[in-house]
DNA sequence: ACCGAAGATGAAAAGAATTTCATTCTCGCC
DNA sequence: GGCGAGAATGAAATTCTTTTCATCTTCGGT
């Protein structure tokens, strides 16, 4: 299990790192939240633990940019005696969980357990204006009503919406839904897009996947 | 949003409930943890708040007995305030968090709506024995090496993974993956157990499913 | 030990999904 | 306005998945 901890007290940090490594959690730290928030971004992690007062950026800008961007690595947020208007404000902001120092670290660790408890979940249900994607049973609903996908179009649909409104290049399609193992010269996921829209107009005039063209396709409820 | 609510102190639970009502969460209270356990268990809540010392059965034992027959639904624990140790044991038999009291509404709901983001979550890996199922990616490994399946062999062993231990019928299995649709004389599951079975026997000589003569079909790792 | 029901099996048939490919259409640049 | 690249399209070909079915094997009851 790796755990990212920002935390900008030396002692503190140290405590808290040594600790968890003696429970066999690997731990990196960083001491800053603009570093925190990029550690956050790009390395894969478990269990994030900020602090609330840190250089650079707050344990507050980490938890909503990360959660901004849709990270759902657990959050517990580490903080000396704050009002309760803090406290609800990191909570809605993305932080799962709070600990106010000073604690006793057999509660630290017992909730680091509880938040590792849900490492292992994800959103189900992707949405995308009236569209949704249901990721564990990989079927599509639309108004309430199924949009009646093979699975090749399911996959292809799914990988679209995970990346709502951002281009993906058929190359990048190719290589999320097919693996690495297709031959560049195919025109198939135009093929299956064709298939998708064909099956969206059916149940909506609304139009959910653009082409950008040179680039690739997208997903939005905006239309260009 | 359904909420249940077990609390045995009538002023805190009215107050409580009443504000939770005003947020617009439907809110189910009972005052005793036997009343709480038969309620968590069978009706369908987003969220379970339990105060810890309860009639009957304490908040631990509800939240123990919940964990235990794989209920996944959020708990939210009230505390006067007690040791840290017992907090830890809280959270060890399956607490999602605490909140001691007395507390402010205003933090208490955040932590609320903290609990209910992830109301849509639901475990993603099944796991019997060395076979992991991923319910999100709908494929199967054995021991980390991948066992490829068919859409229909898929959902016949993710559907047996889900009743782990318990016997099926080929009837409840066509039901279920098949939907209503399905010719009662068919030996299509015997046919595709056949297969997954196959399959399954390359990777490992362990047997997984087994046959109940007359019933059905059932994933065990402990073979007759 | 025998028998019949239940389960397993192999292979062909049928159905569904995906890919290929030739052609047409569209759009942005010049 | 023309042109060429990029995208879209329809339909056939190919591949894959599922079902069917006849036959064999197994198991529990008598």
């Amino acid at each position: 299990m790796r755990i990212l901890l920002v935390e900008d007290e030396q002692g503190v940090a140290n405590f808290i790192k040594k600790g968890l490594e003696e429970e066999r959690y690997t731990v990196d730290l960083v001491t800053d939240g603009q570093a925190g928030l990029e550690h956050g971004l790009t390395g894969q992690y478990d269990l994030l633990i900020l602090d609330l007062m840190l250089p650079k950026k707050s344990g507050f800008e980490v938890a909503k940019g990360l959660r901004d961007t849709g990270i759902q690595t657990p959050i517990l947020m580490l903080t000396a005696k704050i009002s309760v208007q803090d406290k609800v404000k990191g909570l809605d902001v993305g932080a799962d969980d709070y600990l106010t120092k000073p604690f006793s670290f057999e509660e630290f660790l017992a909730r680091v357990r509880a938040l590792l408890r849900r490492k292992q979940t994800e959103m189900i249900k992707l949405e995308v204006g009236d569209l949704e994607v249901n990721t564990l049973s990989h079927r599509v609903f639309l108004d309430g009503k199924e949009l009646v996908l093979r699975p090749k179009e399911y996959a292809i649909l799914e990988y679209l919406v995970r990346a709502k409104d951002c281009v993906v290049s058929r190359t990048q399609i190719l290589e999320n839904v097919w693996g690495y193992d297709f031959d560049p010269t195919t025109n198939v996921v135009d093929v299956h897009i064709k298939s998708i829209r064909k099956k969206l107009e059916e149940l909506t005039p609304k139009e959910y996947i653009s082409t950008v063209r040179g680039v690739g396709y997208m997903v939005t409820t905006t239309p260009k």
